[in-house]
RNA sequence: GGUCCUGUGGCCGAGUGGCUAGGCAGAGCUCUGCAAAAGCUCCCACAGCGGUUCGAAUCCGCUCGGGACCUCCA
């Protein structure tokens, strides 16, 4: 381990953690509480649970009766174990012998407080001596502190749900007389080559890694929008499989997807102008009102992102003039604007990669377009050529548009 | 060992009883000095074996893969 001071550590991983919810474009939570900033709310929980008789102390620890909590809750439709679809008699023979059991009563029963041993080094004073709290009450006291006693939507991953999220529910329902949250969204695991990560398996790739493309297991650098993207290509309860060639996909689902949402967003409509083209005007308007439909089932962001591929070709064509902007009624082309706005970059969280120098860069692009229209004005297409090669092979890519402009990509 | 989830075309991935998901790759065509991009068209899959049903990727059973969890990491 590292040489830290333990709120050292905290500290470091916080800041990672940050830089890589800011890498994928997350907005930043409005507060972030910590278990140890709230040691007080914990202990006064505690106390709450022991009044009510779901908690009991031995020597020093306190544990949570889950035993009674099962008996009792059962009858109101409520046993511990509802998310997870476990049954407790189950549990009971099952779980494996594990050390301290004999200070609880039931080997389910969890613990709300820890007596700390002599080489701990966080500990707290409490009732009940010096210690330490039970890793489950922490989020339920700060939920409870800042959402109330309950709230529409608890997330987390899938290895969560059990133990930690049943643990919640019995403490909180307990202590504050209500099912602590409405909806539960637990996101699946993500695998590497259909192995899930882990030290084990050797296949553990960090973000950073994934976004230098440092590792044994990446042929190149992916950027954060390509990994947001592809995430969002599949339904969150899912597994997600990373492999390269799923990622490399993604990169050019996304440049696509991205240019032709940057050019739609660079028009204005105007006009009066009713559809010619009245089932391409209908389809549209479909289109675009299963957004929201598909967002409201269960956040299926895999099925949003279809949707607008459905319309990309739509846009393409208006650019490349197969159609005329009459086709569609000017409201409905102002729409799909405003709409594809609003879901691709407030809803979906995707943005366009900005690189270094950018500016600088641009200009000398520029600068060789303009020699190179030069040359091919002259004919000489061995000069135009190399141009274009030269540049994609640094992976700047030219395109000639139909009107005789040129335009480019980076990769 | 137990509980739960899962197996879709070359790759990724939606879809829970009948209707084209979508992306990437691949093939053809259009456009184009060439190329790329873009547009159009094609590629009709649901692990295997049984069963239910007029009809199943979708429901049931079994078999074979993959995964998560099984109380003090959170």
């Amino acid at each position: 381990m590292e040489k830290l001071e333990p709120m050292e550590l905290v500290q470091k991983y916080t800041q990672l953690y940050h830089w890589a919810m800011d890498q994928f474009n997350n907005l930043p939570p409005s507060i972030e509480p910590t278990a140890t900033g709230h040691i007080v709310e914990q202990i006064e929980m505690i106390k709450k649970i022991i009044a009510d008789g779901y908690g009991y102390e031995a020597n020093g620890s306190v544990y949570f009766d889950v035993v009674k909590y099962n008996d009792v809750y059962s009858k109101k439709n409520q046993p511990y174990g509802i998310l997870s679809g476990r049954n407790l008699e189950e549990q009971l023979d099952t779980t494996r012998e594990l050390e301290n059991q004999e200070e609880k009563k039931n080997k389910v029963d969890f613990a709300l407080w820890k007596k700390a041993p002599a080489e701990h080094i966080m500990r707290w004073q409490s009732p009940w001596g010096e210690g330490f709290p039970g890793w489950h009450i922490e989020c339920s006291a700060m939920a409870t502190k800042y959402l109330g006693k309950q709230f529409d939507i608890h997330g987390g991953g899938m290895d969560l749900q059990f133990p930690h999220h049943e643990c919640e529910i019995a403490q909180s329902t307990v202590c504050n007389h209500e099912v602590p949250a409405r909806y539960w969204m637990h996101n699946n695991m993500i695998t590497i080559n259909g192995r899930k990560m882990g030290k084990s398996y050797n296949n553990v790739i960090k973000l950073s890694e994934l976004f230098s493309g440092n590792h044994p297991e990446l042929t190149q650098a992916y950027a954060p929008m390509t990994v947001r993207f592809f995430i969002l290509q599949s339904q969150y309860r899912g597994t997600l499989d990373f492999s390269n060639e799923a990622l490399q996909a993604a990169e050019k689902a996304l440049r696509r997807l991205m240019e032709a949402y940057e050019w739609l967003k660079a028009q204005s409509f105007v006009g009066e102008a009713k559809a010619k083209d009245e089932a391409l005007d209908t389809q549209l308007n479909t289109w675009i009102a299963e957004l929201t439909e598909f967002m409201d089932d269960d956040i299926n962001t895999a099925k949003v992102v279809a949707n607008i591929f459905e319309i990309i070709p739509v846009i393409n064509s208006l650019k490349d003039k197969h159609i005329t902007q009459d086709a569609v009624a000017t409201s409905t082309w102002n729409h799909v604007q405003s709409q594809l706005v609003v879901f691709i970059e407030s809803i979906l969280g995707l943005k366009v990669e900005a690189g270094a120098n950018l500016e600088q860069l641009k200009g000398v692009v520029e600068l060789l377009i303009e020699i190179r229209k030069e040359s091919k004005a002259n004919k000489d297409f061995a000069t135009s050529d190399k141009i274009r090669n030269q540049l994609m092979n640094m992976g700047i890519q030219l395109k000639d548009e139909k009107d005789g402009s040129m335009s480019y990509t980076f990769s």
